[in-house]
DNA sequence: GCCAACGTTGGC
DNA sequence: GCCAACGTTGGC
């Protein structure tokens, strides 16, 4: 399948710190600074058999959770991603067996919804290289691709929706990049903020 | 390399 | 529909 577009275009070595630590906040680096050193750098990097946590956006309208589990082997790719950070991730951050919170922007309310897991590890987006395509990109060569995406698999609603209203209201999460950097359709997240979402999910509503 | 103009996301 | 917070573009 291939929706419109899942999240619309800007629409994702060793460490040694250990892997619960928070990350520095976002700042500013400079434009000539290689992605895997500025603020995302953390992203990049894992202990080997670690598993890394991410949240991936759509407007539920375009490709909602539902959308996904209906799917062929509830599985889609995650094309039209066109912001270079988002892409970062899909192309270098994103390992199969990964999980991603299922999140729905623009939606009512806006909310993580579901979970599912990276079942295919980053390639190229066809759809940068299609001329009918509405996220066709003109500058993308085929033989240097631009764009990336990853195949995710529905694994399982959460137990109920947690709403971008609760996220912020929760200390724990002051830090998520959802957060931080509103505008991104791909950001990592990390192991305890997975933990206070799904521990959120199986509380009741506030 | 600076930065103003412009385009986009997405919450509200 | 508004607009803050970005990212990108291109003139200089």
């Amino acid at each position: 399948m291939t929706p419109a577009r899942k999240s619309a275009p800007a629409a994702k070595s060793v460490k040694k710190a250990p892997a619960a630590k928070k990350p520095a906040p976002a700042k500013k680096v400079p434009r000539s600074m290689p992605y895997e050193q500025g603020a995302w750098a953390f992203a990049f990097t894992r202990a080997p058999g670690e598993r890394r946590y991410w949240l991936i956006k759509s407007e539920p309208d375009v490709f909602s959770f539902s959308d996904l589990v209906a799917a062929p082997k509830r599985t889609t790719c995650w094309d039209s991603v066109r912001n270079s950070s988002a892409r970062n991730f899909l192309r270098d951050g994103m390992k199969r067996g990964d999980l991603c919170f299922y999140y729905h922007s623009n939606a009512d309310p806006s909310a993580i919804v579901g979970i599912c897991e990276v079942v295919r590890e980053g390639y190229p987006d066809p759809t940068a290289c299609d001329p009918t395509h509405d996220y066709f990109d003109p500058k993308s060569d085929p033989e240097h691709p631009t764009w990336f995406m990853v195949d995710v698999k529905a694994v399982r609603p959460l137990a109920r929706a947690v709403s971008l209203t609760e996220i912020k209201a929760e200390p724990a999460l002051a830090e998520m990049a959802l957060v931080r950097t509103g505008r991104l359709s791909v950001v990592p997240i990390l192991e305890p903020e997975w933990d206070a979402v799904i521990a959120m999910s199986e509380a009741p509503a506030p």
